[in-house]
DNA sequence: ATGAAAGCGCTAACAC
DNA sequence: GTGTTAGCGCTTTCAT
């Protein structure tokens, strides 16, 4: 069923029906409504790809996270679909699970169906992936990592907002060893969290020894890996500030089987705000980074790539503010450092007067 | 770019691309290798549309979700992906966020771009508003739920076999009040495993009273909310078995509030086993229906249903076992029922002798 | 084995 | 205001 039975039916030609479709004005009421009529008796939907083809716009915006899976990841691509659907746009989503190659060929993909703009929202990546797409003027977004230029937009975060709040949040509740467990420090996202945390501690002049830093590879297992080198330390930390909630999840996880009990003994801020972290017992501190925010940033800017008839030379950037979020995971500085084993009764918690959520 | 600059670069008829890109034998090696070297000079990438246009295939395949943000989904959806990677498909995932509107305006969408089979992996639906696929001779797939009619597939999941494990377990830790929080009973899914929790407790003679019988909703929310109403009884149980991992996550959430220690004080048993029930504290031990397995058997099943000529009658039914996977939330019974307020000091925890995984 | 040409379902320019 | 027609980029007959 086509365009042409519609047509016949209603006793209208075929650029009749599809201006009456597209609602183009000049088409006569009368006609309009018999067209509607039949088209809705018929349960005539218009074939996409022969538009697309036409009119050389797919309506499609590819998104390219680095896996679905990560608990960060579903609520960008909920609210970019949430947009999408607003906006009459469908979206192709890929999961490229850390794998240069499902990158390469997730490119690929995106190019074969004519997309009209990808969101690229992956941890690391190599730069020289996106030649395909560049090399075609298509739009690109990018979070945090990418390049100014013509067609391409940023998002960049604002890190040092929200990662000094939580520096002076553990302060204000006497913390003095702070330790920071980082993402692998080959990705440029994980290095920027790390210099945040590094300047908010200095502003404040904590020192920060090398021993409190730890990289980790923001995975819970990273997490858990990450707290049982700091537990060897002789004077381990009261305060540990995570670069992604999933790492500080993995801590928490850690404490409960080395007897360490959060925030009594041992004080967890994570960073993200993923929903989970409302979940976790207890509810996790943390650094928000909104995805839903993300994901409105990111498909308007391509939307307003793609409506922009002669792109600016250096793309456009869009700044992301984080914030500390206050939960149960924070509490005063305890008086001796947590040590393996040791198991508390609870005790009264504080944070310092701070407004929770 | 278009297969018309290959061929003229090759110096063939676009035919002969299309053949070489098709991988049609005809063609000889040599024009072959020299359409090959235009096309990856040019780095020419076919348009999709148009095959899809021409060929009346579009590859790609429909993927509906509940809402992708509840962490059940995304291994679903990666799963569905890595399937549709290898066999050169494209999937359109939507997430209907429970709203009616959403699921017809998904149907719409995977009709408009002619997608070539949907799978629909939803907690609850209107069969009435799959007609337009129905009526389209689209392959459907459902999980579960779906009639048997022509070019439709079912996975039906066989709950009885981990819910019944999942009862002898408790029993075999001396539990005797065992509750069951179950979800919407307005879904057959839910009511499908309150059937087997009612049966499984059964089989082994011991009585479930309706105080233990519990409608949730399938959140964490509804998992709060469920703990708190069992906790005002005057026997509360000691094992809780909940319809599904979040329901748990949100009783082990408010155990956590009320001071009651699991598996101590409280057996509980999830199901699902999403990945994030291997990071609550501690571990849920739950009935585990593989993601992963519904996604392949998904996939399976609409590529099997597109390949075939003629469709059967009645469909293809699948089945998906289910299984309990023990992990630390369960343990003996207590010698006194769990109450409000307490806390316990850890005591040793045993699970009746079960294998771990 | 290769090319010419028809046509997939639609939009948009151009007539009337 | 409406119809006619030329493609969009490709696959697939049908000739040769």
């Amino acid at each position: 069923m086509s365009i042409h039975e519609v047509a016949r039916r209603a006793r209208v030609s075929i650029a009749t029906v599809s201006r009456t479709i597209n609602g183009v004005p000049t088409v006569t009421p009368q006609l309009s409504r018999r067209v509607w009529k039949v088209i809705e008796e018929l349960g005539y939907y218009p074939n996409t790809q022969a538009r697309a083809l036409v009119s050389g716009r797919s309506r499609i915006f590819g998104l390219i996270v680095s896996e679905i899976t990560n608990p960060f990841f579903p609520e960008i691509v909920q609210g970019f679909e949430d947009l999408a659907v607003q906006h009459n746009y469908e979206i192709l989503t890929t999961s490229t699970v850390h794998d240069p190659k499902r990158m390469a060929l997730s490119v690929r993909r995106m190019i074969e169906r004519r997309v009209e703009g990808v969101a690229i929202v992956t941890f690391g990546m190599e730069e020289e992936l996106f030649d395909d797409l560049k090399s075609r003027q298509v739009p690109l977004v990018f979070i945090d990592v990418g390049p100014s230029l013509p067609r391409m937009s940023n998002i960049r975060i604002d890190y040092l907002h929200g990662i000094r709040q939580a520096v002076q949040h553990l302060a204000a509740l006497r913390h003095e060893r702070i330790a920071f467990i980082s993402g692998p420090l080959a990705l440029k996202t994980a290095v920027a969290r790390q210099r945040a945390f590094l300047q908010a501690m200095e502003e404040i002049g904590l020192p920060v020894e090398s021993k409190y830093q730890i990289e980790g590879n923001h995975t819970m297992e990273g997490g858990i890996e990450a707290l049982k080198k700091l537990l060897t330390l002789p004077k381990s930390p009261t305060g540990i500030i995570c670069s992604n909630d999933m790492t500080a999840i993995g801590v928490m996880r850690q404490s409960y089987e080395e007897g360490i009990t959060i925030p009594d003994d041992l004080s967890v801020i994570g960073f993200d705000d993923i929903r989970l972290a409302q979940f976790t017992i207890p509810p996790l501190t943390t650094v928000k980074m909104s995805q839903t925010e993300i994901a409105r940033l990111a498909f308007h800017a391509l939307l307003a790539e793609v409506q922009r008839k002669m792109p600016s030379l250096n793309g456009s950037e869009y700044i992301l503010r984080t914030s500390l979020v206050l939960r149960d995971s924070t509490a005063m500085a305890p008086k001796s450092p947590p040590q393996r084993g040791r198991r508390h009764s609870p005790s009264v918690r504080g944070n310092g007067g701070a407004l929770r959520e």
